[in-house]
Parts: structure tokens; C-alpha cells; sequence
DNA sequence: ACTTGTTAGATTGTCGACAATCTGATTGTC
DNA sequence: GACAATCAGATTGTCGACAATCTAACAAGT
């Protein structure tokens, strides 16, 4: 008996290509809030007939990213300072139930995975990839609902990960200046190392991380003057 | 200028109504879990052709309540007992952060709404209506999140109700017999109403609501012994 | 008996074409 | 000029057919 494990096989159709594609786009910030996505014109650049595209669109809209009016069109989701802020709310109760949940299951391999993650975030940081650095510093944060051993839990976190990484990204690609040279998350790992629960709960509900504060700032001041995209 | 509100206009395209007729057979258990869904059968059936009802379980995938797999098939999600406690455990939070966000934004509409929506219960109580019973208990406790004012937490809480309710139905459908004639919500209804927040929180986080107990012992009993859908 | 190769049937994935609907420009009327 | 009716173009929604893939049954070899 051969005790190898195979990961699953990937998944091979144009449709799950395409979502990967298309949702790349969406949170890097290639396609901006509020634009239309022609079914035509994309699906004779990727080279697929419209049948698959507009499936994958389906799924981007029910994640959450896309939105669509029958007959008129579908479009990237347009984000307004409320939205953030919903969001962001949200994100902190999940974090602090999240935490809650897997406080106890942390060992040894937690703690390695943890550290593997904050190093790719200072490893952007260095590498002064923005895009890169967002993806990975949520990915940091993921860790905690992926052991939170709660599959609702994780699911929903991802879906909020989605609009939480297109803000940023957003965000970052507006100003064009230098990333936080600065490592927010020190603090952030630190406590989930150590022995007081309580303690990084407060951290994950009170710490505003991310530059969230300036992130609003932008989306206010987006709204305020509106542009083509909406 | 007239002050008369419109509703929107109703979605004209065969893939919403799809959406809606497929979400209602699993919903209400006419369609059981694992069950495989046949495109060619269910297109000819409902006389539409598979486009839009391929269209329609993508969205109903990205909703949790199906799940594909490539050149195999989609089936009605699994239930098993750990979703079901994942799913209530969340559930207790978001009701939690629903209570503290809607609190202060209570006024007359609400408790009147709170009042339809109760009655709404008690009718399908009386009525034996074990299905619309689960519908209406399912919308008075949808009220908060409605009123907390948070787009992102509504979204995610009909996400889970949706589970849910399939849950529920399920076991109701299992156990023929009669339904609770007692009124459970009475308390819930009266600490909304009432001016102690912390009261109704822990009520949200502590009560065990809907014979969730029942529902669980349930499942676990259903995947000690594994039918036909598995 | 067990495994491997083959094949037919059924089902899902994808395509290209047509129908329904929307948008904006144009025309005609007052 | 303002406004409604009409129309052409573009775009989305839907359809029927074909291609790719899976499943299960059967045959052949060891």
C-alpha cells in the first residue's frame, strides 16, 4: 500500500479558467468598479465562445465582485465607503470567532505556517509588490479561519477576503507612492503565539490594520467626485 | 412629483425563474441531498433548453446549496452533522453583531414588522404548515440583520439561512409527526422589544432555538447510516 | 478470479446562430 | 426648440447541435 497523496486533479474546464482569469482581473484592479464586461469582446480575446464566459460571470456574481441587469449588462461591482465599511466590521466579529475557535487546535505546525506566511508578507514588502503584498497579508490573516475548523466560517471569510483585496488594490493603485515600509503584522502573529486569547481577540477587533483608515478616506473621497465608472 | 415607491421590476429572464423554481425543491427537500441533477431531464421538463438552466445551478453552486464537479454531474449538497453545527455556531455570532448594529435604529416599524413577522409564525403554526412554519420562523429572525444596516452581513446571513432552512425541512419532512405547538420565538420577540441589548445578545447566543438539538441528533443519525445519497 | 483494454451509451462542456431587449440617433410633429 | 415615434445597431438571453469526457459493461489476457 503505498501511502502517497494525491492532490486533487485540476480542474480542466474553459469555465474554472476563465472565473481564474476574469476574478484576477477584478481584484488586481486590471477591470474598474462599475465598468461593463462585454460578453463578446472578452470571449473573442480568451478565444471561448460566449457559453462559458457567461457561466463564469454567474459564479462572479454571486461571489460577490460582479453585478448584473438582466438585458443590460454585468458589471464590476462599484465600491462605496459603506461597503468597506460593512465589510470591514464584519470582518473583525469573524476574526474574533475565528480565533475563539481555534485557539486550542494550535501546535507546532500552526505556529510554522504562521511564520511562513508573515515572511512571504515581509518578502513583498521588500519586493515592493504591492499586489503581491496585499494578497499575501490577507493570506496571513485567512490562516485563522482555516483553522478555525469551521467550513461556513472559511467560506464566508473568503468571500469578504474577495472585496477586501479589490479595495486595497484599488486603493494602492491610486496612490501611486511607496507601500508601509513598516511590518504591521509583528504584533498581530506575536499575540497569536502567545497564551492570552483574550488579548488577541481585542487586538484583531480594535487594531485598525491595513491602512484601513486611509482605505475609507480614498472611498469617500471617490464618491465624492464620481467618476466615468459609475 | 409623486411619492409613490415602486417596487422593482420583476426579473424577466427564464434563468432567474430557474433559479428560483430549483432553490425551492431543494429548500423544501423535494430534491434530496446528494441527489445528482439531470441537465437533459430537468430543461425538458421545465421546456427550456440547458443554457440558462446550466446558468442557473452556477449560481446556485456559488450559493452553497449545490455542488459540481466537472464531467460528473451537480448535486445537492451533503448534509452532514458538522455543517449543520458550523453553520449554527456562525449563526450565533452574526445574530449577536446583528442585535448590537440594529439596536439603536429600533422605532415603530420595526417592532410592527417584528409583530407580521411573529404572527406569520404563529399562523403556520396553527395552520400545521410545517414548511412555511420554517419559512416564516426563518424571516422574524432575518428582521435584525435586515435593520443592522450592513449590506455585507445581510448577504451572508441569507447565505446561511439558506442552509438552514434545508436543514430544517429535512427533518421535518423525516419525522412526520406534529411540529412544536409552542411558541418559542415569545421570549425572543419580547427582549427585541424590550431596552436590556446584552439581555437579547445572550438570549441569541445562549438559546438553542428551533429544536437545533433535535435537528443535530438527526444528522448524526442519518450519517451513522448512510442511504442512497451518499 | 483478477486485472487490463475496449467500446457503446449517456451526460456534461462548448460552440455558433438566432431571438429578445436595450440604447441612442433620427425623423417628424407641434 | 421640445417632444414623441420610429428605427438601426449593439448587446444580452436562449436555443439546438456537436465535441469532450465519464461510466459501466464486456472481452481478453494472465
Amino acid at each position: 500500500m503505498v501511502k502517497t497523496e494525491f492532490s486533487p486533479i485540476a480542474d480542466t474546464t474553459r469555465r474554472a479558467e476563465i472565473v481564474a482569469l476574469l476574478r484576477r482581473a477584478i481584484l488586481t484592479g486590471q477591470l474598474e468598479p462599475g465598468q461593463k464586461l462585454n460578453e463578446l469582446r472578452i470571449s473573442e480575446q480568451m478565444r471561448v465562445s460566449r457559453a462559458p464566459l457567461r457561466e463564469a460571470m454567474r459564479e462572479l456574481v454571486q461571489e460577490g465582485i460582479l453585478t448584473s441587469i438582466p438585458y443590460a449588462g454585468t458589471f464590476v461591482i462599484n465600491v462605496t465607503a459603506k461597503d468597506i465599511d460593512d465589510a470591514y466590521s464584519l470582518n473583525k466579529v469573524l476574526d474574533e470567532f475565528a480565533i475563539e475557535r481555534m485557539w486550542k487546535q494550535r501546535d507546532q505546525r500552526f505556529f510554522d505556517e504562521l511564520d511562513r506566511r508573515h515572511d512571504a508578507v515581509k518578502q513583498a514588502t521588500r519586493d515592493r509588490d504591492t499586489t503581491r503584498q496585499i494578497e499575501t497579508a490577507l493570506q496571513l490573516h485567512g490562516l485563522i479561519h482555516e483553522w478555525a475548523d469551521n467550513s461556513v466560517l472559511l467560506e464566508t471569510w473568503q468571500r469578504l477576503t474577495s472585496r477586501l483585496q479589490m479595495y486595497f488594490a484599488l486603493h494602492q493603485q491610486a496612490r501611486r507612492e511607496a507601500v508601509p515600509a513598516e511590518d504591521v503584522h509583528e504584533t498581530y502573529v506575536a499575540l497569536l503565539k502567545g497564551g492570552d486569547m483574550r488579548a488577541a481577540q481585542r487586538h484583531a477587533r480594535e487594531h485598525i490594520d491595513l491602512d484601513f483608515e486611509e482605505l475609507l478616506a480614498y472611498a469617500r473621497d471617490l464618491e465624492r467626485r464620481p467618476s466615468k465608472g459609475s
